[in-house]
DNA sequence: CACCAGGTTGACC
DNA sequence: GGTCAACATGGT
């Protein structure tokens, strides 16, 4: 059954990189700027950017939205894309001064995704980092790495139909997501390269299993 | 020098 | 529903 494989890679992937604790950031608002930043790019340019809007002090949601938009793109630079995301940082900045990011964050689960999703420079992939990351509810990310192990393994799916396919295999546990993720991202990082590909532990191990089931 | 990175949008079938 | 170029810097 397809339930138990989504169990079955979580405890491989655990098994051999071990626990994993994510996301790296002192608030919520600076998850938020995070998934934003972390856009097609190397978390390390990231680090560099929320350091730089550090010492600015400009990692709260009112301060952001004041600030000017020429100095968050400069701050930003590193991270690629920099005009569009500093004007899409600060929108999300006036959306959460507004609005207050405490009311916001405890809606329900499913109204606070559509409504990340109404942002400009929020999609699929971001707004569950932001409800998952930012909020700590219960929302499993799909990313580019998890789409292509899961292709490499045999399953297609678009990106609903994939988080449909993760969260029906798994108690709704909100550490158990974030973690989940966090080691879908490392294996990808670090074995899952074209030359790797070959020797990928985990899409051998569930081909097999396949076969011997099928 | 070519290619990719934890993605989103708007235009077009 | 799906596909595609544009968006841009930094590292191998």
């Amino acid at each position: 059954m397809q339930n138990e494989l989504v169990s079955d890679i979580y405890e491989t992937l655990l098994g051999k990189i071990g626990h994993l604790q994510w996301w790296p950031a002192d608030t919520p608002f600076e998850v938020v700027i995070g998934t934003i930043l972390t856009q097609q790019t190397k978390w390390t340019n990231v680090e560099k950017a929320i350091e730089a809007l550090k010492m600015s002090d400009l990692i709260e949601p009112e301060k952001l939205a004041d600030a000017d938009v020429e100095q968050i793109e400069e701050l930003v630079r590193c991270c690629g894309f920099y005009r569009q995301k500093a004007r899409r940082l600060q929108d999300i900045a006036g959306f959460f001064a507004t609005e207050g990011m405490d009311n916001i964050f405890s809606l329900p689960t499913d109204e606070l995704r559509k409504i990340m999703l109404s942002l400009k420079g929020v999609g699929n992939e971001t707004a569950d980092s932001i409800v998952l990351y930012a909020a700590d509810k219960p929302k499993f990310v799909i990313d580019a790495y998890t789409t292509r192990i899961m292709k490499c393994i045999g399953i297609e799916g678009n990106y609903m139909q994939l988080q449909s396919l993760f969260e029906a295999g798994l108690p709704s546990d909100v550490p158990l997501y974030k973690e989940y993720h966090a080691l879908i991202v490392e294996y990808a990082k670090n074995y899952c390269g074209k030359k790797q590909c070959e020797d990928c532990a985990l899409v051998h191990r569930f081909r097999e299993k396949e076969v011997n089931n099928g």
